[in-house]
DNA sequence: CGATTTGATACCGAAACGCTATCGTAGAAG
DNA sequence: CTTCTACGATAGCGTTTCGGTATCAAATCG
């Protein structure tokens, strides 16, 4: 028993099976009628077992060929499935994509490029994980995501990158601070000002932006309170415990108690950018890019809080 | 594209992907690394995708070559289970028979037998209808049926036969009925009586044996009223209609208002036979014969009342 | 820098395949 | 009963495919 069972000759099977009838099973196949003798021939050797009852003028299935076409067929449109979906893989319809993102991206651009993705590609299943920024830059050497959306500016080498986010900075602080009656706020006002901001160890990247930004004006921010992440922080601002700069993104967050102001002649921006290995991208990992180059091009850079379904206010 | 999608193809691609590997692959197959590099590479061309990414010191799957490889796995297990099921029903163990019986069969010794088919091929479904003895012989005739239970003596050329039930006759009467109150009642008692039979066009073959009884004792029955089937008979009976002869078998149905009684000093037998077409059975027929002949043999053509979970008395 | 390992290639003999031609037989037609 | 026809089986031949040995080019490691 070699058991080579060639799907070939299941093919040729199924057509002799249907047609119960050499011959026009030959037609059928586009070959000749003795190599279809041949085939099943060899078939029934491989299998051990008689398929059909030949008797020179009539063919019949035995049990065992009743069985064996019901099986053959269903293995036939299962491989024709699945080298649809082979095909459909390497054209990245189908796949797999691990992402991280941090708290700016996913107040921002990422809700909107991952509605359009799942759209266009529904069957690529995507892993989102939350990490910040020096955690998704391990994960991204390490291969353990396949695109960041971090804060930058980065330069990490064989990488390629868009920016997504180029927001203006704005102030957080309690509703029931005097600033807040401002419609914008200097930079300098909040120089005595004790700040709430994202842990040190973690938000680096945020925070050398903030120092930057505060140096400019003058003075160095003192950090009185660490939260974990961006709703901890605002938590902590609405408990009157300081204020904070953040991104704009954060305008898509509500939270009662905290009021939100931009500040006044005050250009500086932090980017959000997309990373991702340059080399051998995956080809979802492609569809992916994209689509994120796609909607960039859409929203720009200036309407990307637009694409949130639920807009807010400060 | 040739679509090949060769089986063995796959088990070589399976092994590859699994090992990430070419050498270490070809000895698990038992071939030449050569042979397989050049599987592969006809496989992706069948394919129209690259698989495997080859970088001449280490071997990586694509995301296509991940789906084609759990499609692979699926669909080389699902070979296997097929030989195997082939296998099975070249064996017998799978399979379907059609199966026609009698009011007497299936009160007497069908329920037995099929209780020890099921158990010994669960796997083989059998579908049960219930005929006539005429019926079945025509259904046998146009292999619609492929064994039929039904009242001897039939003599069809090109079928084998076996007896299963060889019973005495016993009389059903009111249970009102004076005659009830004898342990056994002689034949010529019921000279006289309105018999309840089945419709004479369908039940022939058991009325012949009832009229030549009859005969045997110097008269003939009068018949007063058809019904359907048994339970029509044992229902018009107990309605007070009139009396009829049955087989012993009566004695395992339980009907309210009539009683069953022995003929005395009368040993005529009506036999019930499997019959079945002697040629070309199929394997699962050749199993269920064999369990009709293992059936027969243990419980005998006296004990079959026996077979019945349910013992019942007249 | 040489040794080793990896996949790719070249070539050859064997096996499998497909085709044409033909046969034997069973059913149909006369 | 004879003849014809249709069907599957068989034989022979050329081509393709497959597997094996020997070898190569490149990358890794000591």
């Amino acid at each position: 028993m070699k058991r080579t069972c060639d799907i070939r000759h299941m093919r040729y099977y199924i057509a002799v099976a249907e047609e119960l009838n050499f011959r026009r099973a030959a037609e059928r196949l586009h070959v000749a009628q003795p190599a279809l003798s041949r085939a099943i021939r060899q078939l029934e050797a491989d299998l051990g077992t008689t398929l059909l009852e030949r008797t020179n003028r009539r063919v019949e299935m035995t049990d065992a060929g009743v069985v064996f076409l019901e099986g053959c067929r269903h293995i036939a449109s299962n491989i024709e499935a699945l080298v649809e979906q082979t095909v459909r893989a390497r054209d990245g319809e189908i796949g797999h994509i691990y992402i991280g993102y941090t708290d700016f991206a996913i107040s921002g651009a990422l809700p909107g490029i991952m509605q359009d993705f799942r759209a266009s590609y529904p069957e690529v299943s995507v892993d989102l994980a939350h990490m910040v920024t020096a955690t998704q830059l391990e994960a991204l050497r390490r291969s353990e995501i396949q695109v960041g959306f971090l804060t930058g500016p980065i330069n990490e080498p064989g990488f390629d990158q868009l920016v997504v986010q180029h927001e203006r900075l704005v102030v957080i602080l309690p509703e029931a601070h005097p600033l807040a009656r401002l419609r914008s706020i200097p930079l300098e006002r909040l120089a005595e000002e004790p700040f709430v901001t994202g842990q040190a160890a973690h938000w680096r990247h945020f925070l050398s932006h903030m120092t930057a930004v505060c140096h400019g004006a003058g003075f160095t921010p003192r950090i009185v309170q660490e939260a974990y992440n961006s709703e901890g922080i605002f938590g902590l601002i609405a408990a009157n415990m300081g204020v904070t700069l953040h991104a704009e993104s954060a305008r898509n967050h509500f939270r009662k108690g905290i009021a939100i102001r931009p500040l006044r002649d005050n250009d500086y921006r932090v980017s959000t950018l997309a990373i991702w290995r340059s080399d051998a991208p995956s080809p979802a990992l492609r569809r992916f890019v994209e689509t994120i180059g796609a909607w960039v091009a859409t929203h720009g850079q200036e309407g990307w809080a637009d694409a949130l379904p639920r807009a807010t206010a400060g």
